[in-house]
DNA sequence: CTGAAAGCGCTTACAG
DNA sequence: CTGAAAGCGCTTACAG
């Protein structure tokens, strides 16, 4: 491996051509004969050539780059699977495409994080891995018209390219299924009440025990329940309450091992007195005992999907859909299904 | 938000000065009168001015990033929160030193990906996330001498900057915790034998087994267990042998479930019949039941060390230890412990 | 302490 | 189809 990083100079030099015409060989310009193409190309495998991406950039003044911001620690995206899923399809799209990621860290914050990759030209366009209800990423960067995609759902602008889940119809569906085994007091614990799938969720779910003529009841309701600890005091209290609740759907799974302790705690039986149904699919829920019925969300789609938004976008080529859905999966499994033959 | 970007020609013509002192003000350059600086940073405030990034890293020569591949599909990595528990603590580091992340998918392979990354000046230094008994990658960067640091160990050199845990280590502190529960016949299930950590935590089985005077049967250890299917059929086969094992060590968190399983349906007890032990206390590990005894590697702070080290090499500062030892931590849980008191 | 000029390694109108 | 020149937005010897 040669110390020397070799330019586009030594490269027209050795070719005897103009650094220009290699520039256009390289870039696939059109009108180029044949025969200096050839020649050029040569040259440039056997001297193994590759173009400094940061002089590219500069010139061209595109970075491609595409921007992702890592969510806060400790909350409960970390622990999921989500990210990296997701991280995995954005990074294999955007890399067919001739782009790289950029992560930030989101410090000092995700505003100022996003402000300055924008400010300083490090990134071409943006993906968002999360909404929240008011979110101010989201309005930075609607109000300054920079490229991104909403992996989520934004609640206050609907000119926002976005990938999502249906969380609505994932819960509808979901809860649904739940009535389906007979159970008619279905308690909903969900996270931050400041992410928007939380609330969709939620809507599906409330949608759903209505028109199926079950009765609402608010006291099966808890919202902000985050982390194992707040989930396993949820669950206490919902335990105590004189109409106990005959099934539960977890939002977040990351906080199901709480729920699940407190089951065991009071001596129930899962599916027999109580029914569990949490979201995600997380190896968790895959190998409880018994395995908890989920909705598998398809985290790597949801990310390819946005990065293949976010290319067109960059590209100049038109995007069809504004509002990407995702199909999720409803998993049925022994938590929620009575009566299995053994 | 002003549409165009502003330029350091526009600050020094807003400041009257010249864009050198622009420039050397906001670089941090001593010789310069603090009656400039402060005219300058008024002006670069008033118009938050954020220098390109691009154009400085062409001019500096820098790219101010560090480079990472993520790693293939598939394989064990992927289901585990080491890699995003690393890159937290990675992208944390880097970002407080000036650099961001970027993140290669590592296509075609990863070799290719890191050439890439380096002949097209991509990214000033690069932070292997695991090591290969023969890994093309260490070799490529270390004989281009480009800057690195390795999470993990490597075999070939001694002179390479690494980060890792004592695996031999903790495998022999976990072999002698569970010899120490009265096991003797400990059998140890590994995942892919061309991971050093692999064959480190299979050294360190080993090695204690000896030194406490238990039998070494070679019919106890299986390799290249990386799926939960396979630990399924191979912990099916240990049952499955005369003198049956009354112990089990994981080195590969993900694939405990196919264990679990082939020891539910042969209606052994766990830890009466069998104890278990893994690693990398991943949330399965935790929430099992009962809690599986696992080995905490505390990815955050691999990652977080691994990038203080590359930070330091690209800086120029001296960095004292090679081989940079993270601690882990033995979590003795009742998958291994008899005769709790209830 | 400060400025004019050259340079970082590319790309791309412009002209032929 | 090809080349010379200007330019992308910074930095940094060099000179004063």
């Amino acid at each position: 491996m040669s110390n020397k990083q070799i330019k586009i100079r030594d490269v027209a030099m050795a070719a005897g051509v103009s650094e220009s015409t290699v520039s256009r060989v390289l870039s696939g310009n059109k009108r180029i004969s044949e025969k200096t193409r050839q020649k050029v190309m040569k040259i440039v495998d056997e001297m193994g050539y590759r173009p400094n991406a940061i002089a590219t950039s500069l010139a061209r003044n595109r970075s491609n780059s595409i921007g992702i911001v890592i969510p806060d620690s400790d909350n409960e995206f970390y622990s999921t699977t989500f990210f990296q899923e997701a991280l995995r399809g954005i990074s294999t799209v955007v890399s067919d495409n001739g782009y790289d990621v950029l992560i930030s860290s989101g410090r000092p914050d995700e505003v100022t994080a996003l402000k300055e990759l924008v400010a300083r030209c490090k990134v071409d366009g943006v993906i968002l891995m999360r909404s929240h209800i008011k979110d101010q990423s989201i309005r930075f960067l609607h109000e300054s018209k920079f490229p991104f995609v909403l992996i989520g759902t934004s609640v206050e602008y609907d000119d926002v390219y976005s990938v999502d889940n249906d969380n609505f119809g994932a819960a509808f569906e979901l809860t649904k299924h739940i009535l389906g085994q007979n159970r008619r007091n279905i308690a909903f614990i969900g996270g931050g009440s400041n992410f928007v799938y939380t609330m969709e969720r939620l809507r599906g779910y409330e949608k759903c025990i209505e028109s199926n003529g079950a009765e609402l009841r608010k006291e099966y309701v808890r919202l902000d329940i985050d982390t194992v600890r707040k989930a396993y005091e949820a669950m206490s209290e919902l335990l105590q309450l004189k109409r106990r609740p005959d099934a539960v759907i977890i939002t977040d799974d990351t906080v199901c091992a709480g729920i699940m302790d407190s089951i065991r705690q009071n001596k129930l039986n899962i599916p027999d007195d109580i029914a569990v149904a949490s979201f995600n699919d997380s190896l968790y829920n895959r190998l409880s005992i018994p395995p908890i019925t989920s909705i598998s969300v398809n985290s790597i789609e949801l990310g390819r999907k946005a990065a293949e938004t976010i290319c067109r976008i960059l590209s100049g080529d038109s995007v069809d859909i504004k509002n990407i859905r995702v199909d999720f999966r409803l998993l049925a499994r022994d938590s929620t299904i009575l009566n299995r033959l053994p």
